[in-house]
DNA sequence: AAAGATTGACGATTCAATCTTA
DNA sequence: TAAGATTGAATCGTCAATCTTT
């Protein structure tokens, strides 16, 4: 942007940032491409798969906001790949549920998508860096509140 | 998603992945917050500021399809950020330009930027990990043909 | 009154079709 | 005919207001 070469840390963040764009982009596109499912569409049914969840996790998951949350829910459920389920014991709330199409779409998908991202991002990574790459993003999500804390502060990977 | 402990490199991945759409919405937000400028305003500006710019490849630069780009310019136009001036020598091409008042606003967006992206992210790096990131983003950033090659491959961080 | 979710109005982006200049 | 850019229609997301249940 001008300031490249002037601080590392700018430059590190956005070289990154551009990187992630472009990323995010290519693989997201050639995800839907090869086997019909949006990005966002993989990334709920991945979650779904762990467990059923309330709208409003799920937003907060996806950062994505309520409103958002609730249509895209409600376009995957036009699909059949998930349901939503109001839980008896508190009849405000609504559980997104993976059905056994959306089960099947993601098992199709989840080979497609390990196989981008090894080819497109993962292949070119060098002994070590992934490590690094876990540790730093640990230890920002955790200062922020997003993650769980990292393991134990330092055993996760000297990158050396 | 559920299979973060088996494989580095895609656990890396998603810790990234995950990492970026919370650090670029919050930066974005509090950016916009501050300066009244939206992130990809500045993103414009920032380019502007170094050369005027075809549309087209505006569009490439920010990852935006050329209606897109179309769209953002006009918008800009419209509050005064940027001018468009069609060459006398390729009157179907359209640059974008920057104005003395774009210059003022990015001017005064630039530190509130940098302040940012070191408070939430660049302050918790240690020592090297910045190159590191670096050097990976560009290795890869090359592989993709979106940045030009690395300095002299290996010399940019060796992480430790 | 508060929590959870949905809806209406709207803003921003995309794709495909179109317009203009070379 | 191709290159560059813009536009119409449709999609997806946001914000604020609303509805239902606690």
């Amino acid at each position: 942007m001008g300031l490249e070469g002037s601080d590392p840390r700018w430059h590190a963040w956005y070289a990154q940032a551009a990187l992630h764009t472009r990323l995010l982009e290519k693989v997201g596109g050639e995800m839907e491409r090869r086997t019909g499912l949006p990005a966002a569409w993989f990334e709920v049914l991945g979650h779904l798969m762990k467990c059923d969840t309330r709208m409003n996790e799920l937003a907060d998951h996806l950062v994505l906001s309520r409103g958002g949350a609730t249509r895209l829910v409600a376009r995957m459920e036009e699909a059949g790949l998930v349901t939503r389920e109001i839980p008896p014991t508190d009849r405000r709330a609504t559980f997104a549920v993976i059905t056994d199409a959306g089960r099947k779409a993601l098992e199709e998908a989840l080979p497609v998508h390990l196989e981008l991202v090894e080819e497109e991002w993962g292949r070119y990574l060098e002994p070590g860096e992934a490590e690094t790459l876990i540790a730093v993003a640990e230890r920002i999500g955790a200062a922020h509140g997003w993650v769980r804390e990292p393991e134990a502060e330092g055993d996760a990977a000297p990158a050396a």
